[in-house]
DNA sequence: ACTTATATGGATCGCCGATCCGAATAAGAG
DNA sequence: CTCTTATTCGGATCGGCGATCCATATAAGT
Protein backbone atom coordinates (compact mmCIF):
# COMPACT_ATOMS: atom_id res chain seq x y z
CA UNK A 1 0.00 0.00 0.00
CA UNK A 2 0.96 3.60 -0.98
CA UNK A 3 2.71 5.76 1.72
CA UNK A 4 -0.26 8.38 1.79
CA UNK A 5 -2.81 5.20 1.54
CA UNK A 6 -1.42 4.02 4.93
CA UNK A 7 -1.44 7.29 6.56
CA UNK A 8 -5.20 8.14 5.39
CA UNK A 9 -6.22 4.72 6.64
CA UNK A 10 -4.70 5.38 9.90
CA UNK A 11 -6.12 8.75 10.43
CA UNK A 12 -9.74 7.79 9.22
CA UNK A 13 -9.36 4.78 11.71
CA UNK A 14 -8.60 7.34 15.01
CA UNK A 15 -10.94 9.63 13.93
CA UNK A 16 -14.12 7.15 13.57
CA UNK A 17 -12.58 5.93 16.93
CA UNK A 18 -13.31 8.79 18.13
CA UNK A 19 -16.46 10.23 16.46
CA UNK A 20 -18.18 6.94 17.27
CA UNK A 21 -17.13 6.84 21.00
CA UNK A 22 -18.63 10.39 20.43
CA UNK A 23 -21.96 9.62 18.90
CA UNK A 24 -22.75 6.01 18.09
CA UNK A 25 -22.01 3.65 15.13
CA UNK A 26 -24.57 5.35 12.95
CA UNK A 27 -22.23 8.58 12.99
CA UNK A 28 -22.34 10.26 9.42
CA UNK A 29 -19.31 8.83 7.50
CA UNK A 30 -18.98 12.65 5.78
CA UNK A 31 -18.42 13.87 9.17
CA UNK A 32 -15.69 11.34 9.86
CA UNK A 33 -13.99 12.50 6.28
CA UNK A 34 -13.90 15.42 7.31
CA UNK A 35 -12.38 15.55 10.48
CA UNK A 36 -10.06 13.24 8.75
CA UNK A 37 -9.32 16.06 6.40
CA UNK A 38 -10.00 13.31 3.58
CA UNK A 39 -12.62 13.31 1.16
CA UNK A 40 -15.84 11.31 1.54
CA UNK A 41 -14.75 9.16 -1.71
CA UNK A 42 -11.33 8.31 0.15
CA UNK A 43 -12.98 6.98 3.19
CA UNK A 44 -15.08 4.82 1.44
CA UNK A 45 -12.62 3.24 -1.16
CA UNK A 46 -10.98 2.47 2.03
CA UNK A 47 -14.32 0.97 4.11
CA UNK A 48 -16.67 0.32 1.45
CA UNK A 49 -19.06 -0.27 4.37
CA UNK A 50 -19.85 0.98 7.71
CA UNK A 51 -19.49 -2.21 8.59
CA UNK A 52 -15.51 -2.67 7.11
CA UNK A 53 -15.17 0.26 9.20
CA UNK A 54 -16.87 -0.70 12.58
CA UNK A 55 -14.89 -4.07 11.90
CA UNK A 56 -11.08 -2.71 11.18
CA UNK A 57 -11.98 -0.78 14.17
CA UNK A 58 -13.09 -3.30 16.64
CA UNK A 59 -11.03 -6.51 15.57
CA UNK A 60 -9.14 -5.80 18.02
CA UNK A 61 -11.59 -5.56 20.95
CA UNK A 62 -12.87 -9.03 19.30
CA UNK A 63 -9.83 -10.54 19.54
CA UNK A 64 -9.76 -9.35 23.77
CA UNK A 65 -13.20 -11.07 24.25
CA UNK A 66 -12.26 -14.22 22.10
CA UNK A 67 -8.96 -14.69 24.41
CA UNK A 68 -10.77 -13.14 27.83
CA UNK A 69 -12.93 -16.55 26.81
CA UNK A 70 -10.00 -19.00 26.22
CA UNK A 71 -8.60 -17.83 29.89
CA UNK A 72 -11.87 -18.11 31.85
CA UNK A 73 -12.16 -21.59 30.24
CA UNK A 74 -8.61 -22.50 31.90
CA UNK A 75 -9.09 -20.20 34.73
CA UNK A 76 -12.65 -20.50 36.45
CA UNK A 77 -15.24 -22.59 37.34
CA UNK A 78 -17.54 -23.10 34.57
CA UNK A 79 -20.18 -21.12 36.16
CA UNK A 80 -18.27 -18.12 37.23
CA UNK A 81 -16.50 -18.22 33.66
CA UNK A 82 -19.37 -18.33 31.38
CA UNK A 83 -21.26 -15.01 33.70
CA UNK A 84 -18.22 -13.68 33.56
CA UNK A 85 -17.42 -13.75 30.20
CA UNK A 86 -21.46 -12.51 29.50
CA UNK A 87 -20.87 -9.41 31.97
CA UNK A 88 -17.81 -8.05 29.59
CA UNK A 89 -19.41 -8.36 26.43
CA UNK A 90 -22.50 -6.79 27.24
CA UNK A 91 -20.18 -3.82 29.07
CA UNK A 92 -18.25 -3.58 25.75
CA UNK A 93 -21.07 -3.27 23.73
CA UNK A 94 -22.00 -0.21 26.05
CA UNK A 95 -18.42 1.45 24.66
CA UNK A 96 -20.23 1.69 20.79
CA UNK A 97 -23.54 2.59 20.98
CA UNK A 98 -25.66 0.99 18.58
CA UNK A 99 -23.35 -2.10 17.49
CA UNK A 100 -25.90 -4.55 18.39
CA UNK A 101 -27.88 -3.89 16.24
CA UNK A 102 -25.21 -4.25 13.27
CA UNK A 103 -23.89 -7.24 14.98
CA UNK A 104 -26.90 -8.83 15.24
CA UNK A 105 -27.62 -8.03 11.68
CA UNK A 106 -24.20 -9.57 10.92
CA UNK A 107 -24.40 -13.02 12.47
CA UNK A 108 -26.47 -14.26 9.50
CA UNK A 109 -25.21 -12.41 6.85
CA UNK A 110 -21.72 -13.85 5.49
CA UNK A 111 -21.15 -11.04 3.38
CA UNK A 112 -20.95 -8.43 6.04
CA UNK A 113 -17.62 -7.27 6.90
CA UNK A 114 -18.44 -8.10 10.81
CA UNK A 115 -19.75 -11.65 9.86
CA UNK A 116 -16.35 -13.55 11.18
CA UNK A 117 -15.95 -11.58 14.17
CA UNK A 118 -19.44 -11.98 15.24
CA UNK A 119 -19.23 -16.06 14.68
CA UNK A 120 -15.76 -15.78 16.81
CA UNK A 121 -17.78 -14.40 19.46
CA UNK A 122 -20.90 -16.72 19.62
CA UNK A 123 -18.24 -19.36 18.75
CA UNK A 124 -16.26 -18.35 22.00
CA UNK A 125 -19.73 -18.09 23.99
CA UNK A 126 -20.86 -21.31 22.50
CA UNK A 127 -17.45 -23.19 24.13
CA UNK A 128 -17.71 -21.47 27.54
CA UNK A 129 -21.35 -22.81 27.51
CA UNK A 130 -20.80 -26.11 26.42
CA UNK A 131 -18.24 -26.32 29.32
CA UNK A 132 -20.78 -25.28 31.76
CA UNK A 133 -23.49 -27.66 31.19
CA UNK A 134 -20.66 -30.20 30.96
CA UNK A 135 -20.17 -29.35 34.33
CA UNK A 136 -24.09 -29.25 35.43
CA UNK A 137 -23.84 -25.62 36.10
CA UNK A 138 -26.16 -24.53 33.16
CA UNK A 139 -29.18 -25.33 31.79
CA UNK A 140 -28.96 -27.29 28.53
CA UNK A 141 -31.61 -26.42 26.47
CA UNK A 142 -30.20 -23.46 25.44
CA UNK A 143 -26.93 -22.97 22.39
CA UNK A 144 -24.56 -20.94 21.24
CA UNK A 145 -27.05 -19.28 19.24
CA UNK A 146 -29.42 -18.78 21.95
CA UNK A 147 -26.77 -17.40 23.91
CA UNK A 148 -25.48 -14.82 21.38
CA UNK A 149 -29.36 -13.48 21.36
CA UNK A 150 -29.74 -13.04 25.24
CA UNK A 151 -26.25 -11.39 24.97
CA UNK A 152 -27.34 -9.15 22.27
CA UNK A 153 -30.99 -8.32 23.58
CA UNK A 154 -28.85 -7.52 26.72
CA UNK A 155 -26.85 -5.09 24.92
CA UNK A 156 -29.82 -3.50 23.26
CA UNK A 157 -30.97 -2.55 26.87
CA UNK A 158 -28.20 -0.86 27.80
CA UNK A 159 -28.05 1.14 24.12
CA UNK A 160 -31.68 2.39 25.02
CA UNK A 161 -31.46 5.33 26.90
CA UNK A 162 -35.30 5.00 28.72
CA UNK A 163 -34.03 0.87 29.61
CA UNK A 164 -30.64 0.98 30.55
CA UNK A 165 -30.86 1.67 34.18
CA UNK A 166 -32.58 -1.87 34.71
CA UNK A 167 -29.81 -3.57 32.20
CA UNK A 168 -28.09 -4.41 34.93
CA UNK A 169 -30.43 -5.89 37.35
CA UNK A 170 -32.07 -8.27 34.15
CA UNK A 171 -28.72 -9.00 33.41
CA UNK A 172 -28.63 -10.71 36.75
CA UNK A 173 -31.94 -12.20 36.35
CA UNK A 174 -31.29 -13.85 32.88
CA UNK A 175 -27.64 -15.13 34.09
CA UNK A 176 -29.07 -16.60 37.03
CA UNK A 177 -31.92 -18.24 34.49
CA UNK A 178 -29.21 -19.55 32.68
CA UNK A 179 -27.15 -21.26 35.37
CA UNK A 180 -29.12 -23.90 36.45
CA UNK A 181 -30.01 -24.34 40.39
CA UNK A 182 -31.33 -28.05 39.77
CA UNK A 183 -28.73 -30.49 38.56
CA UNK A 184 -25.14 -29.11 39.75
CA UNK A 185 -23.72 -29.19 42.78
CA UNK A 186 -22.19 -25.83 43.49
CA UNK A 187 -25.33 -23.95 43.37
CA UNK A 188 -23.61 -20.63 44.93
CA UNK A 189 -21.24 -20.46 42.26
CA UNK A 190 -24.83 -19.19 39.90
CA UNK A 191 -25.50 -16.50 43.01
CA UNK A 192 -23.44 -13.68 42.21
CA UNK A 193 -26.17 -11.52 42.33
CA UNK A 194 -23.37 -8.92 43.53
CA UNK A 195 -23.56 -6.24 41.09
CA UNK A 196 -22.44 -5.71 37.67
CA UNK A 197 -20.58 -2.23 38.34
CA UNK B 1 -61.86 19.41 9.63
CA UNK B 2 -62.10 20.14 6.45
CA UNK B 3 -64.00 17.34 4.21
CA UNK B 4 -60.71 17.03 1.77
CA UNK B 5 -58.56 17.03 4.68
CA UNK B 6 -60.31 14.18 6.64
CA UNK B 7 -60.43 12.19 3.20
CA UNK B 8 -56.59 12.97 3.04
CA UNK B 9 -56.28 11.77 6.64
CA UNK B 10 -57.97 8.40 6.12
CA UNK B 11 -55.94 7.76 2.97
CA UNK B 12 -52.71 8.57 4.73
CA UNK B 13 -53.65 6.56 7.37
CA UNK B 14 -54.71 3.25 5.20
CA UNK B 15 -51.95 3.70 3.22
CA UNK B 16 -49.30 4.00 6.77
CA UNK B 17 -51.04 0.94 7.82
CA UNK B 18 -50.66 -1.51 4.26
CA UNK B 19 -46.67 -0.13 4.06
CA UNK B 20 -45.70 -0.62 7.41
CA UNK B 21 -46.79 -3.93 7.34
CA UNK B 22 -44.81 -4.37 4.70
CA UNK B 23 -41.65 -2.64 4.76
CA UNK B 24 -41.88 -2.33 9.14
CA UNK B 25 -42.26 1.23 10.20
CA UNK B 26 -38.68 2.86 8.73
CA UNK B 27 -40.74 3.16 5.41
CA UNK B 28 -40.02 6.10 3.45
CA UNK B 29 -42.95 8.89 4.09
CA UNK B 30 -42.50 10.11 0.51
CA UNK B 31 -43.60 7.15 -0.28
CA UNK B 32 -46.93 7.04 1.43
CA UNK B 33 -47.93 10.35 0.43
CA UNK B 34 -46.75 9.06 -3.33
CA UNK B 35 -49.02 5.74 -2.88
CA UNK B 36 -52.03 8.04 -1.09
CA UNK B 37 -51.68 10.35 -4.20
CA UNK B 38 -51.11 13.59 -1.58
CA UNK B 39 -48.12 15.42 -1.55
CA UNK B 40 -45.21 14.80 1.53
CA UNK B 41 -46.39 17.81 2.91
CA UNK B 42 -49.89 17.06 3.23
CA UNK B 43 -48.45 13.89 5.20
CA UNK B 44 -46.24 15.76 7.50
CA UNK B 45 -49.28 18.24 8.02
CA UNK B 46 -51.32 15.86 8.92
CA UNK B 47 -48.45 13.63 11.10
CA UNK B 48 -45.59 16.10 12.20
CA UNK B 49 -43.52 13.33 13.31
CA UNK B 50 -42.97 9.30 12.22
CA UNK B 51 -44.21 8.90 16.05
CA UNK B 52 -47.47 10.86 15.60
CA UNK B 53 -48.47 8.78 12.79
CA UNK B 54 -48.02 5.47 14.29
CA UNK B 55 -49.59 6.85 17.12
CA UNK B 56 -52.54 7.10 15.00
CA UNK B 57 -51.82 4.23 13.36
CA UNK B 58 -51.76 1.85 16.16
CA UNK B 59 -53.83 3.36 19.23
CA UNK B 60 -56.30 1.35 18.69
CA UNK B 61 -54.33 -1.69 19.32
CA UNK B 62 -52.95 0.06 22.53
CA UNK B 63 -56.05 0.42 23.56
CA UNK B 64 -56.85 -3.96 22.67
CA UNK B 65 -53.92 -4.75 25.02
CA UNK B 66 -54.80 -2.44 28.04
CA UNK B 67 -58.39 -3.78 27.90
CA UNK B 68 -56.93 -6.91 27.22
CA UNK B 69 -54.84 -6.70 30.68
CA UNK B 70 -58.23 -5.36 32.48
CA UNK B 71 -59.50 -8.81 31.02
CA UNK B 72 -57.28 -10.71 32.12
CA UNK B 73 -56.97 -9.29 35.56
CA UNK B 74 -60.36 -10.37 36.44
CA UNK B 75 -60.52 -13.65 34.27
CA UNK B 76 -57.10 -15.51 35.31
CA UNK B 77 -54.92 -16.71 37.46
CA UNK B 78 -52.52 -13.70 38.03
CA UNK B 79 -49.19 -16.26 37.11
CA UNK B 80 -51.10 -16.83 33.83
CA UNK B 81 -52.45 -13.64 33.69
CA UNK B 82 -49.04 -11.93 33.55
CA UNK B 83 -47.34 -14.49 31.00
CA UNK B 84 -50.52 -14.66 28.79
CA UNK B 85 -50.38 -10.49 28.16
CA UNK B 86 -46.31 -10.32 27.54
CA UNK B 87 -46.95 -13.36 25.29
CA UNK B 88 -49.46 -11.05 23.08
CA UNK B 89 -47.74 -8.02 23.69
CA UNK B 90 -44.36 -9.64 22.47
CA UNK B 91 -46.68 -10.96 19.26
CA UNK B 92 -47.96 -7.92 18.75
CA UNK B 93 -44.91 -6.36 17.75
CA UNK B 94 -43.96 -8.26 15.47
CA UNK B 95 -46.67 -7.17 13.00
CA UNK B 96 -45.55 -3.45 12.94
CA UNK B 97 -40.98 -4.16 12.19
CA UNK B 98 -39.38 -1.63 14.50
CA UNK B 99 -42.22 -0.02 16.21
CA UNK B 100 -40.05 -1.43 19.87
CA UNK B 101 -37.22 0.79 19.15
CA UNK B 102 -39.58 3.68 18.90
CA UNK B 103 -41.15 2.76 21.76
CA UNK B 104 -38.19 2.37 23.79
CA UNK B 105 -37.90 5.87 22.65
CA UNK B 106 -40.66 7.34 23.81
CA UNK B 107 -41.40 5.75 27.08
CA UNK B 108 -39.39 8.49 28.58
CA UNK B 109 -39.73 11.40 25.79
CA UNK B 110 -42.86 13.59 26.91
CA UNK B 111 -42.50 15.16 23.59
CA UNK B 112 -43.33 11.65 21.76
CA UNK B 113 -46.50 11.34 20.35
CA UNK B 114 -45.96 7.72 21.24
CA UNK B 115 -45.38 8.68 25.05
CA UNK B 116 -48.69 8.29 26.44
CA UNK B 117 -49.48 5.11 24.93
CA UNK B 118 -46.38 3.74 26.13
CA UNK B 119 -46.95 4.62 29.55
CA UNK B 120 -50.31 3.35 29.54
CA UNK B 121 -48.83 -0.28 28.49
CA UNK B 122 -46.51 0.10 30.90
CA UNK B 123 -49.17 1.18 33.78
CA UNK B 124 -50.92 -2.26 32.90
CA UNK B 125 -48.17 -4.48 32.63
CA UNK B 126 -47.55 -3.36 35.92
CA UNK B 127 -50.46 -4.06 37.36
CA UNK B 128 -50.67 -7.42 36.18
CA UNK B 129 -47.29 -7.98 37.57
CA UNK B 130 -48.13 -6.40 40.88
CA UNK B 131 -51.29 -9.02 41.25
CA UNK B 132 -49.07 -11.72 40.37
CA UNK B 133 -46.22 -10.47 42.97
CA UNK B 134 -48.99 -10.15 45.38
CA UNK B 135 -50.29 -13.69 44.86
CA UNK B 136 -46.77 -14.98 45.27
CA UNK B 137 -46.84 -16.29 41.84
CA UNK B 138 -43.72 -13.55 40.53
CA UNK B 139 -40.71 -12.65 42.17
CA UNK B 140 -40.73 -9.18 43.72
CA UNK B 141 -37.45 -7.88 42.41
CA UNK B 142 -38.78 -6.36 39.21
CA UNK B 143 -41.40 -3.45 38.79
CA UNK B 144 -43.30 -2.13 35.76
CA UNK B 145 -40.44 -0.40 34.12
CA UNK B 146 -38.37 -3.33 34.28
CA UNK B 147 -40.97 -5.57 32.93
CA UNK B 148 -41.42 -3.22 29.91
CA UNK B 149 -37.81 -3.73 29.52
CA UNK B 150 -37.89 -7.01 29.70
CA UNK B 151 -41.01 -7.25 26.95
CA UNK B 152 -39.07 -4.49 25.14
CA UNK B 153 -35.83 -6.77 24.53
CA UNK B 154 -38.17 -9.87 23.53
CA UNK B 155 -39.99 -7.80 20.97
CA UNK B 156 -36.36 -6.66 19.70
CA UNK B 157 -35.43 -10.27 19.31
CA UNK B 158 -38.90 -10.48 17.45
CA UNK B 159 -37.53 -8.28 15.14
CA UNK B 160 -33.88 -9.19 13.98
CA UNK B 161 -34.05 -11.93 11.67
CA UNK B 162 -30.97 -13.38 12.69
CA UNK B 163 -32.27 -14.30 16.53
CA UNK B 164 -36.35 -14.20 15.74
CA UNK B 165 -36.14 -18.00 16.02
CA UNK B 166 -34.57 -18.12 19.21
CA UNK B 167 -37.59 -15.42 20.37
CA UNK B 168 -39.82 -17.52 21.52
CA UNK B 169 -37.74 -19.89 23.14
CA UNK B 170 -35.94 -17.20 25.13
CA UNK B 171 -39.21 -15.99 26.17
CA UNK B 172 -40.51 -18.83 27.66
CA UNK B 173 -36.64 -18.87 29.59
CA UNK B 174 -37.35 -15.34 30.94
CA UNK B 175 -40.79 -15.20 31.84
CA UNK B 176 -39.76 -18.55 34.03
CA UNK B 177 -37.45 -16.92 35.58
CA UNK B 178 -40.36 -14.15 36.36
CA UNK B 179 -42.49 -16.39 38.17
CA UNK B 180 -41.42 -17.68 41.40
CA UNK B 181 -41.22 -21.40 41.72
CA UNK B 182 -40.29 -20.63 45.30
CA UNK B 183 -43.21 -18.72 47.35
CA UNK B 184 -46.28 -19.78 44.96
CA UNK B 185 -48.19 -22.70 45.79
CA UNK B 186 -49.60 -23.55 41.86
CA UNK B 187 -46.23 -23.57 40.57
CA UNK B 188 -47.80 -25.75 37.33
CA UNK B 189 -49.09 -22.28 36.49
CA UNK B 190 -45.73 -21.11 35.52
CA UNK B 191 -44.91 -24.00 33.49
CA UNK B 192 -46.15 -23.09 30.32
CA UNK B 193 -43.42 -23.81 28.23
CA UNK B 194 -46.12 -24.80 25.18
CA UNK B 195 -45.41 -22.98 22.25
CA UNK B 196 -45.83 -18.86 21.92
CA UNK B 197 -46.55 -19.94 18.42
C1' DA C 1 14.14 13.27 -14.59
C1' DC C 2 10.67 10.67 -16.37
C1' DT C 3 6.95 7.25 -16.39
C1' DT C 4 3.30 4.81 -14.52
C1' DA C 5 0.35 2.74 -11.43
C1' DT C 6 -2.10 4.27 -7.46
C1' DA C 7 -4.74 7.30 -4.68
C1' DT C 8 -7.34 11.45 -4.14
C1' DG C 9 -11.51 14.44 -3.55
C1' DG C 10 -14.80 17.60 -5.87
C1' DA C 11 -18.93 16.95 -8.34
C1' DT C 12 -22.95 14.67 -9.03
C1' DC C 13 -26.80 11.32 -8.29
C1' DG C 14 -30.93 9.66 -5.93
C1' DC C 15 -32.75 9.32 -1.59
C1' DC C 16 -34.44 11.17 2.95
C1' DG C 17 -37.43 14.54 6.06
C1' DA C 18 -38.38 19.62 6.85
C1' DT C 19 -40.15 23.84 5.32
C1' DC C 20 -42.03 27.63 2.34
C1' DC C 21 -45.60 29.71 -0.21
C1' DG C 22 -48.56 30.55 -4.30
C1' DA C 23 -52.50 27.97 -6.08
C1' DA C 24 -56.65 25.40 -5.42
C1' DT C 25 -60.83 24.67 -2.99
C1' DA C 26 -64.36 23.73 0.57
C1' DA C 27 -67.54 26.17 3.40
C1' DG C 28 -70.27 29.82 4.76
C1' DA C 29 -72.53 34.60 3.80
C1' DG C 30 -75.42 37.41 1.11
C1' DC D 1 -76.12 31.00 -7.33
C1' DT D 2 -72.20 34.15 -6.42
C1' DC D 3 -68.79 35.85 -3.82
C1' DT D 4 -65.51 35.85 0.01
C1' DT D 5 -62.50 33.84 3.09
C1' DA D 6 -60.17 30.65 5.79
C1' DT D 7 -58.35 26.22 5.08
C1' DT D 8 -55.79 22.86 2.69
C1' DC D 9 -52.89 21.35 -0.86
C1' DG D 10 -48.56 20.03 -3.16
C1' DG D 11 -44.58 21.50 -6.09
C1' DA D 12 -40.26 23.47 -5.12
C1' DT D 13 -36.51 23.96 -2.42
C1' DC D 14 -33.17 23.10 1.43
C1' DG D 15 -29.59 20.59 3.91
C1' DG D 16 -27.94 15.99 4.82
C1' DC D 17 -27.11 11.17 3.78
C1' DG D 18 -24.23 7.31 1.19
C1' DA D 19 -22.77 5.84 -3.59
C1' DT D 20 -20.33 6.64 -7.66
C1' DC D 21 -17.58 8.93 -11.47
C1' DC D 22 -13.44 10.69 -13.22
C1' DA D 23 -9.99 14.39 -13.99
C1' DT D 24 -6.16 15.53 -11.13
C1' DA D 25 -2.33 14.82 -8.09
C1' DT D 26 1.33 12.12 -6.35
C1' DA D 27 4.23 8.27 -4.59
C1' DA D 28 7.26 4.89 -6.29
C1' DG D 29 10.21 2.66 -9.49
C1' DT D 30 13.43 3.09 -13.70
Amino acid sequence: MRADARKNREQLLAVAGTAITEQGVDVSLRDIARRADVGLATLLRHFPTREALLDALLRASFDELTAEADALERASEPGDALVLWLRDCVAWTTEYRGVTVLMAAAINDTESALHASCVSLRAAGARLLARAQSAGAARTDIDGAGLFALVAALAWLGDQPSLAPRAGHLFDLITSAILTREESGHVEAGRRSGGRG
